[in-house]
DNA sequence: TTTAATTTAGCACAACTGTATTAAAACATC
DNA sequence: GATGTTTTAATACAGTTGTGCTAAATTAAA
């Protein structure tokens, strides 16, 4: 009986439409109507979909951390620690445009984050979920390359990488042209060589 | 003839409003009646001092780089390269509650600005005089503890070391709890004492 | 074709936005 | 105290906001 209009598709186009809102014209357009809009609806058709417009940023940023995973999930690890750890640590960069519009969007969720209640579950949830990928990533790395160094040795390392990795992204997102792939992509490799500096075949 | 009122201090107190409401409901709150309320005028007379929200902004954006810079002139640098480098990044971190809130709205600053053009300039150049004091401090180490390091190499470890203060800055501001004073000083301290390597009586 | 469920569009509402204009209030000089 | 300039306050206006509500359009099943 019903017109079938597979719901979560709509729910998706509206959340990418957001995306492209906040990426052209910044978070304080995002209006329901203008994401509407942008989407090729009309604002009583996304509240059909979204009752409140926080509800409609909250998906839209859950649905970026949800791509992010699925993609890490997808990357072919090898088991070798400093080839992994390149590996992941470049698909949590903007390294091309896709990643760039990606994280300039996370960005922006981030902050409204700071004052939007509704957000802040999410921003601390995946703020937990990256600094256990850290905690990961050295782990590897310093059982075979570094397996005299301590706990809060350990965890003072899973930090200052994720600062690291958080504080390139957004050099990236505000000055393109100076922080470019090639730029972060020597400072991770500087970085994660210096952390296994006790192995001579270390870094490359 | 006139009413005499300090044209600038009131500039300032309209600054200062502006950062508490930024501070406590989030950017998209600091609008001009928000703020001329918070600074207990009417909207009125905040537009006698200041035409447009624009410029509002970008003068209280200014004042928090101003505050900074004048913070910094006044710290009592000591010549040794170590000492030096700890004082300057932990002036640049959230150390404390003050400090925390000059970061927190300055981030706000930060995140409009990638979508204001007004706010852009300043942006810019705040990032440019950031860079130039990374690359000074890289430069005091480096030509004391690691002075083979080429060109090219120190250039790379001054954005390593921007990157991880700003993403220390971040990742406090997002999490007091987790990332607090202890953890940024030690990550700090960590990262110097990793440059200065060759020395070692380096860190500590 | 009729029926019924679902999606869509459009308008209404009150609140808020930035900006402009205008009149009142305050006060240093004469 | 009168004068004249600056600061302040208040109001107006057009536009936008989030949200609620209603009626029309769409379409699968009977």
């Amino acid at each position: 009986m019903p017109k079938i209009v597979d719901h979560h598709k709509q729910k998706e186009k509206l959340a990418e439409a957001a995306w492209r809102v906040i990426l052209r014209e910044g978070m304080e357009r995002a209006s329901v109507r203008n994401i509407a809009e942008e989407a090729g609806l009309s604002a009583g058709s996304l509240r059909h979909y979204f009752s409140t417009q926080s509800e409609l940023l909250a998906f839209s940023m859950e649905m970026v951390s949800v791509r992010v995973k699925e993609r890490i999930r997808g990357l072919p690890f090898t088991g070798e620690p400093i080839a992994d750890a390149q590996l992941l640590l470049w698909e949590l960069l903007p390294i091309d445009e896709e990643r760039r519009a990606e994280m300039a969007v996370w960005l922006a969720f981030t902050a409204k984050a700071l004052s939007d209640p509704l957000l802040q579950p999410l921003k601390d949830e995946i703020y937990a979920e990256m600094k256990l990928g850290m905690v990961s990533v050295i782990e590897e790395l310093f059982n075979r390359y570094h397996s005299t160094a301590s706990k809060e040795e350990r965890a003072l390392e899973a930090e200052r990488l994720y600062a690291l990795l958080d504080g390139l992204a957004i050099h990236s997102i505000m000055k393109p042209a100076e922080v470019d792939a090639g730029v972060m992509k020597s400072v991770i490799k500087q970085h994660i060589n210096s952390i296994c500096r006790n192995d001579p075949a270390a870094g490359g």
